[in-house]
DNA sequence: ACCTGAACACCGTTCAAGT
DNA sequence: ACCTGAACACCGTTCAAGT
């Protein structure tokens, strides 16, 4: 069997970074419901016992990973954002940046958004959320300066919405099931073209 | 129906139909995560190894009740889509019996649209959920009978990912956590309003 | 402070044996 | 044909004991 150097420390060290990277790699490959504590300490090469020292229960592991995917949606979204040139290009792109995250990392996305996310109760994860949804607001705002309040908030709501709804639809296999990756990518842009021009739309008539 | 049994029968004799209900209970009730075949069996009154002799896996149970939830999604759709007078208030009043369906069992719709009913492959799962799909078409054929055929399957990708984004987005706490249920009422019906405003307009000429 | 090993009460699945 | 009980290989969590 493959061997530590020449003797492996008693104290792992960085076991709750190890957790998580393994712990994330697990969710990819088994999915939500084959996601085992167990298998993560085994991959970290440590007792099954040991994870308990760094996360309260194995939910806890769960939130930890789910804050972090938090954080990197909203980096690849603003690292799209950065790009556009215009508040209307900007809200396109930051609807790219939510659709390219979710699909290289589906499981992950999913833990995010699930229903099990919703019994974590860790304070970190609801502020990462937060700083996400953060962006659409933003965005939205620049396309629609002038607009009421409530127009501004309806069309947050409807932008989101369908750019979530989209991509959701896709990793699930109910959408684009039979289409190329290409062609898959030209019907979310279709679907993000379509979104901006009633944001535009709803916020004035020129 | 009821008759009383004096001893218990050894044969359960609608042993498939009560798992399924428990099931069905018990997924609303614990999650995804928490639910068990044992727990399924024990509640039918009936030895842990008995499921086996109906279900295949785990899997197959859930895959059975996720079918159920598609014929039942479609059927609240079909139901609010009958009293709708015009094409558009059909899209509409789809829109509303699609979210119901959602909000009444939040922990069903997200095992039928989740990732985990990805892996299962039952072939009337697949057919059930395509009948579902079949109703958002046919409402937006009607409000834009005339468009070019490309146009409309963009219209039924945009009227499904903003309702089912919505709701989605509802049921995992992201929007509308802090409205009265009357006010997130409102503001999924605004969400619809601008989804059907955009389909008719994609459909006419300036 | 951090980790282990044993223990406990659970799982899903299989299968010979009972009805 | 349908169901049970025992068995197996897993779980999450706890805790005294080791380092």
């Amino acid at each position: 069997m493959t061997r530590a150097p020449s003797s492996k420390p008693y104290h792992h060290g960085e076991l709750r970074e190890a957790l998580v990277s393994a712990g994330r790699k697990l969710l990819e490959e088994r999915g939500i419901r084959g996601f085992t504590l167990r298998e993560c300490a085994r991959r970290a090469s440590v007792s099954h016992a040991a994870p308990a020292h760094h996360f309260a229960s194995i939910d806890d592991l769960l939130a930890e990973i789910a804050t972090r995917g938090y954080q990197e949606l909203t980096a690849a979204m603003e690292a799209e954002a950065r790009r556009a040139a215009t508040p209307a290009a900007r809200l396109v792109a930051q609807g790219v940046g939510y659709m390219a995250f979710a699909a290289a990392h589906p499981v992950l996305f999913q833990l995010m958004f699930g229903r099990e996310a919703n019994r974590f109760e860790t304070p970190g994860l609801a502020a990462a959320a937060k700083s996400a949804y953060h962006l659409h607001v933003v965005a939205v705002e620049g396309v629609i300066p002038k607009a009421p309040l409530e127009v501004k908030q309806r069309m947050v709501d409807f932008a989101w919405a369908s750019i979530h709804g989209f991509i959701t639809l896709v990793l699930e296999g109910q959408i684009g099931d039979e289409d190329s990756p290409r062609a898959l990518k030209a019907r979310g842009l279709a679907m993000l073209a379509a979104m901006v021009e009633t944001v535009v739309r709803a916020g004035g008539d020129p």
